[in-house]
RNA sequence: GGGGCGGUAGCUCAGUUGGGAGAGCGCUGCGUUCGCAAUGCAGAGGUCGAGGGUUCAACUCCCUUCCGCUCCA
């Protein structure tokens, strides 16, 4: 069979299959969302799993590597759907060396797989070539070996055919080199279409030119195939959604949204972008990595919130993305078989992020609906593009949307304005970015060259060490002596355990000849362990001998936690079912946090079940095993794995008794029995469809039961109550402060009412106008607006001034009725004014009531006077 | 990493140079009704996200911080 209509499957497999025979190690593709390195949020191309290999960092078990790597690009999201090349998720097919074969036979070998009849069997008149200006050699191989006539090979710049691009002038540092890019004209198309680019790493860019491209000793060859870009080469197909992989979600789109799939149709794009992003969010997913307000999470949010609105656009106002899943569950099975074990999870997780983006919406529609009443009151037919921008960034309206909401209306949007808004937020807000450099050595490189520590903490609590590396301020040292000044070591071996796979690093101490170091957390950082710490005294230097001491009641603690967390996992998967797979968890002394995919919260009654099922097998104690076996082997044993996690070629498998078998690094009991006891404290909700349980093991869980009990106690020692009478004698505790709450403020208001009536009756009266002045002593400040209403009822005619010494503070507050305000001119707000000024304070309000304070409490009397001396004046006019 | 918006009653929210914490829905009780829907009356429910500061006085202004939403990288 030639290539002409080839499956997607079949090209994949063929690929590989050919640089296998070639000698390259098929290698797994690498997880979609990288948790190690922060350069990039997602797998971006085939390179990156392979960067350690490329810088010549640690031991290498092969020089010559083939992938099928899955990808996703977010750079590029506007076009997806419109051109047909563009997708967010894709998969890249590739070929790498390192330091061995190189640019010769990279090209000879492209040629071979592209034409001859047992692989591609593509035409060889249809292909064409790019090179790197300078790259003569390059040139040559094509010219001379492969034959290709010079008219067919075009020599570009460094924009197009260097990796990075425009590095040798504009940089990073690091890793390069010149490509050569391949080129294939679909029979009855007239564009060509780049189906492969073969970069050829031989430079190490030093410094900005010239002279800065420095030959590397090993050179590297790493090239990309977009593999849904060839099949629909292949498959003689317009578009790389048009392939069997892709078309088929797109029709299934279009039959869940209602309307029919067709390439050229006008709802074509709206499918293929549905279709596009659904497969890229159900693999993130697949992976743990769901939709959220910051970094890969908020892609994950965007791409899901984008695909929703082109359903809603077309008139689908209910959550329905989900439906896609299974559809590209079935699409991916063969190179993705797993997927098919986390359908439903994320289908919950993407329906939960659809009903979310509806409420958003509808929230926005409201504000959106103001807009539209404020440009048609001003006679306008178009929504101000700062509003529209307005709406885009706070309550996510993404401009198409709006835009079709708009046209509804009869309005449009002013979109020149709504970019310049768009670039301005950027500019403002993107000024912190990534450390932009892809390719490039950290501090830690330099040891990593020679080799890792040799962990020995699974046999051992302490163990004889020798210094390696000493990392300070962020660089290498020699040797250092300051004390308590936080510094990092790494030792040729060491019993710490590194911070991985949730279990926390571990404390201790290194201790030499006069020289002391607090180990305060370890972590891992490649094949390296370091150790993170204080000097307590002495000079510490590289090739020191130590004698490196685990806390080991800590570690005790860690082991009992992580073996009960492994008990917790089984327990969960036998009664919430298979589907409660692990999102992540955390191991501290006798304390474990452990996330999981479950949709609903946890009944108390399930509670109980599972808290039974843990501390049962801890009663039975079943023996703890670990062994180290092929990853290949410890799949058929059916090891629990997580998604999205990275496991060598050989893993440990902790066994207990017959019901628990996890891959996991994590140090581990002899014994589930020695776990002792194991208590559930918590289940919470920390992210859509992710449950978080945490359980206290050995003393912790102990020490917590009696503190409960205590507590339990105390209270009933305090209530005069046996602990099982506590919640009756509470609630008659409350009724009866309610009863007796509500007595007070009725004598309160009684007692107010009548020290108003006799204030009132008491009151001087000036020209019919009544004039209370009084120091209400005993009187809560809030109560004093109470009392101004009880005089008011009284006397409608009035003026009043209230004044009280509260926190060794004085308080004042004035009333005037309206009509005396009015005739007299009597302002409240002068009023207390007045007051407050003989204290040395003051204060305002409005003219019909206001407040004021002062400091000195002794001036109180002196001040009411003054008050009522600047109402006399203005009553008698 | 940065930008915008928000956090007030069980829910949805209002609260205008800083000066008496509110509405609607829901809830409880009592009426009208054979009963329901409906409706009338009464009532309960608030550390105004948290912590500082300014002020006589902060839901309101300033600073810090937590949380949610949203956008850019």
């Amino acid at each position: 069979m030639n290539g002409i209509s080839m499956k997607t499957d079949e090209l994949r497999e063929r690929y590989l299959a050919f640089f296998e025979s070639k000698g390259c190690v098929r290698r797994p593709t690498d997880v979609l969302v990288p948790k190690d390195d922060p350069t990039v949020l997602f797998t971006p191309a085939g390179m990156n799993q392979f960067k350690n290999q490329f810088l010549g960092i640690g031991p290498i078990d092969f020089t010559k590597a083939t992938t099928s790597q899955k990808c996703l690009r977010t750079g590029d999201i506007g076009n997806v759907g419109v051109t047909a090349y563009h997708h967010t998720f894709f998969e890249m097919l590739g070929n790498f060396s390192f330091g061995d074969y190189f640019k010769r036979e990279a090209i000879h070998w492209a040629w071979e797989f592209l034409t001859t009849k047992k692989w591609l069997g593509l035409d060889p008149t249809r292909l064409t070539v790019t090179v790197y200006l300078d790259d003569q050699e390059a040139f040559d191989i094509w010219n001379n070996e492969i034959k290709l006539p010079a008219n067919r090979i075009s020599r570009e710049d460094e924009g197009e055919n260097f990796w990075p691009a425009s590095s040798p002038s504009q940089g990073p540092d690091g890793v390069c080199g010149p490509c050569s890019e391949i080129y294939y004209l679909p029979p009855g198309s007239t564009k060509t279409v780049e189906i492969w680019n073969l970069v050829f790493t031989q430079f190490n860019r030093v410094g900005p030119p010239p002279n800065n491209l420095q030959p590397l000793p090993k050179k590297n060859i790493d090239t990309g195939m977009g593999l849904e870009r060839c099949a629909s080469t292949l498959q003689g197909v317009l578009s790389n959604f048009e392939i069997d992989i892709l078309k088929p979600i797109c029709q299934a789109a279009g039959e869940i949204v209602g309307v029919k799939y067709e390439y050229g149709a006008p709802e074509g794009r709206a499918l293929r972008r549905i279709a596009d992003h659904v497969r890229a969010c159900s693999f993130a997913l697949h992976e743990g990595c769901g939709p959220g307000p910051e970094k890969e999470n908020y892609i994950v949010r965007l791409l899901l919130r984008r695909a929703s609105m082109e359903g809603f656009l077309m008139g689908k106002h209910e959550p329905f993305l989900s439906q896609l899943v299974p559809v590209v569950a079935e699409m991916m099975k063969s190179p993705y078989p797993e997927f098919g074990q986390t359908v439903e999870a994320v289908q919950n997780a993407i329906r939960e992020e659809e009903k979310q983006f509806l409420r958003v919406v509808e929230t926005g529609i409201g504000r959106f609906k103001k807009l539209v009443d404020h440009a048609k009151k001003g006679g306008s037919l178009v929504i101000s593009g700062d509003a529209a921008f307005d709406l885009h960034q706070t309550d996510g309206f993404l401009i198409e949307l709006t835009e079709s909401l708009a046209a509804n209306e009869g309005l449009s949007v002013d979109m020149t304005r709504f970019i310049e808004c768009k670039d301005q937020h950027k500019l403002t807000s993107g000024r912190g970015a990534f450390a932009n450099s892809v390719m490039s050595a950290g501090p830690l490189d330099v040891l990593r060259k020679e080799g890792g520590t040799q962990f020995v903490g699974y046999e051992l609590t302490d163990a004889d060490a020798e210094v390696v590396g000493i990392i300070a301020n962020g660089q290498l040292a020699k040797s250092f002596d300051q004390p308590n000044v936080q510094i990092a070591l790494v030792l040729n071996r060491s019993p710490f355990y590194g911070e991985a796979g949730g279990q926390v690093g571990d404390i201790g101490t290194l201790v030499g000849t006069g020289v002391t170091f607090e180990v305060q957390d370890t972590q891992r950082d490649g094949e390296l362990l370091v150790h993170i710490g204080i000097l307590k005294s002495g000079t510490i230097t590289v090739g020191t001998k130590l004698h490196a001491e685990v806390d080991s009641s800590r570690r005790a603690g860690i082991l009992r936690a992580h073996s009960a967390t492994h008990i917790l996992h089984h327990a969960l998967r036998k009664y919430l079912g298979e589907n409660a797979t692990q999102r992540g968890s955390k191991v501290q002394q006798d304390e474990l946090r452990f996330d999981f995919a479950h949709p609903k919260g946890l009944t108390h009654d399930e509670l109980i079940r599972i808290e039974d099922e843990i501390n049962s097998r801890i009663a039975e104690g079943a023996a703890v095993s670990t062994r180290l076996m092929p990853i290949a082997e410890a799949r058929t044993l059916g090891a629990m794995a997580l998604f999205g996690e990275k496991y060598p070629d050989n893993v440990r498998v902790v066994s207990m008794g017959e019901f628990s078998r996890e891959l996991c690094g994590g140090t581990h009991l002899k014994n589930t029995g020695q776990v002792g006891v194991c208590r559930v404290i918590r289940d919470e909700l920390v992210a859509a469809g992710v449950r978080r349980i945490t359980c206290f093991t050995g003393p912790k869980a102990l020490s917590r039961i009696r503190a409960t009990e205590e507590l339990v106690k105390e209270a009933s020692a305090l209530l005069k109550a046996q602990p099982e009478e506590l919640p009756r004698k509470i609630e008659a505790l409350q009724a009866e402060l309610r009863e007796a709450r509500k007595e007070l403020s009725k004598h309160t208001v009684a007692s107010l009412a009548d020290a108003a009536a006799q204030l009132v009756t008491q009151a001087e009266t000036i020209n019919g106008i009544k004039l209370i002045v009084h120091n209400a002593a005993g009187c809560s400040r809030e109560s004093l607006k109470d009392f101004i209403d009880r005089i008011r009822e009284k006397a409608p005619s009035v003026v009043i001034l209230l004044g009280l010494v509260a926190d060794d503070k004085v308080a004042f507050i004035s009333s005037v009725s309206k009509d005396v305000l009015v005739s007299k001119g009597v302002n409240a707000s002068d009023c207390v004014k007045t007051a407050a000024k003989v204290c040395g304070g003051g204060g305002g309000g409005r003219p019909d009531m206001a407040e004021a304070g002062g400091k000195d409490p002794s001036k109180i009397e002196e001040a009411l006077h003054a008050g009522a001396a600047y109402c006399r004046s203005k009553l008698n006019t």
